[in-house]
DNA sequence: ACCCGCGTACGACATTGTCAAACTCAGTTT
DNA sequence: AAACTGAGTTTGACAATGTCGTACGCGGGT
């Protein structure tokens, strides 16, 4: 690994500050945080708002993210292929379920969401795309850490976090419940994140029979379990989904 | 204009690339684009990979936008003050008029869409959060721009895009029209960058009295319009909803 | 087999970014 | 009022840093 250039690094890392804590930060904030001197962060923090990555409130002082971030975020979804794909399949996995649906990839130990198709009725849903979610407290993390033992490992290192009383934060468990879902090729999450809230997802595989994302239902557990379990057709109905997207991408459908 | 970062404008100049028209590119293209060394693209790239803003296609070799684009993106909404304060009178609007609501922003000389409340009915729609539209062909840039002479100018200068019949190409028609809009304090479009979409837009202000934002509905002229003219109702409608989200912003409300 | 074009690696050079200290300006405290 | 903090910003010398030309390896066309 011949060398990666300094200041972008660098830069990188205050957006991910800015990004984190979501609120605004000052010089001394981020020059604390990130162990450099103030004069250097506010060289970069000067080049990154000319390029439109942060903006400086004119009061304050301090620094938030920019507007030119958004625009470069969308134009990273109509570049994925993943969900590009998806779309279709997503909308009628909503429609056939009556549930809401999510699309998520690995991104740094956690689940990114790339496409959010609300449940068909008309309450008021946020929409969560460009999300991260914890993956191990979530039917779709599950599924991708099942396939990505290396990532689950990582992840046990840095330790788990507890949401609800649910929450899997033992790793012996959460091995064992990855091993299931290697088995069935679905997992469940039943209100380890939030507690009125239950998911089912399977994974979505590319051509090179790769996990690269997963497709999830999610909602109230009196909705989508019966007697505890998983409903039986809303199951294959994810399942299905799923695997028309994989077929989609590539994915011998063995 | 003491120094800015070379490397981290390079980079910027990179994925503004990427997130162009030209979802894949290579090595070779970008150095060709940019006039830089092969060599020293390929260190940007190497970097900018590391961080997570753009990754590699493994079979080509090209190079995309990365998934940390997408949720910096979504933080930067989190972080919004516009959008934030105007969530709720947007789902009011949108449901008061049974119209499309969506609210943009001025950046580089263009219209991004920060938020976009979908029609109340059960047709298929695209969110658009984060795309950029062009001012001189939507009533949200009208109302932007007729507060920003500025970038106006600017945009002449550039040179306007015709995209239906009806878009306003000539500097002298879009300064009259402008010119009109900052006397009634709202903006229309008629099919001029859709031939089948018209919309209505006001501006939203902030604590300083500047012009921040905008709002607008659009939707089929059938709907929107009567004798030609923005129905009366629906205008008020939209400048009500505009003004209750620059109170909210602290604007005087005069 | 050959060539062309690509992405990648290397290393010398000097451009470039870094860093600590100094500056400005508000808001507070003395 | 004056002094003091703590913020963001500017400065300029130094050398670490990124740049750039060249060279390598690989794959797909032909």
């Amino acid at each position: 690994m011949p060398g990666n250039i300094q200041s972008i690094e660098r830069a990188a890392a205050i957006l991910r500050l800015l990004s984190g804590r979501n609120r605004r930060l000052g010089v001394v904030d981020i020059s604390g945080e990130l162990g450099l001197p103030k004069g250097t962060v506010h060289g970069l923090l000067r080049t990154l708002q000319h390029v439109g990555f942060v903006e400086q409130d004119p009061e304050t002082g301090k620094y938030r993210l920019g507007a030119a971030l958004l625009h470069m975020g969308s134009s990273y979804l109509d570049g994925n292929e993943l969900r590009t794909r998806a779309l279709n399949w997503s909308d009628s996995l909503a429609a056939r379920t009556q549930e809401a649906v999510r699309i998520g990839t690995l991104h740094d130990g956690q689940v990114l969401i790339v496409h959010h198709v609300f449940r068909p009725d008309d309450s008021y849903q946020t929409l969560d795309v460009g999300s991260l979610l914890p993956a191990h407290a979530t039917a779709l993390g599950k599924v991708l850490l099942a396939h990505h033992p290396y990532v689950a490992a990582e992840l046990a290192r840095k330790g788990m976090v507890s949401y609800t009383d649910q929450t899997i934060c033992d790793l012996e468990r959460l091995e064992r419940e990855l091993e299931h879902v290697r088995e069935r090729g679905w997992a469940a999450e039943y209100g380890e994140l939030s507690p009125s809230q239950v998911s089912l997802a399977a994974p979505i595989m590319d051509r090179r029979g790769l996990t690269v994302g997963a497709m999830a239902i999610f909602g109230p557990p009196e909705r989508l379990l019966a007697a505890r379990a998983p409903r039986g057709e809303l199951l294959t109905h994810v399942r299905e989904a799923a695997q028309s997207v994989s077929r989609e991408l590539g994915a011998i459908p063995w």
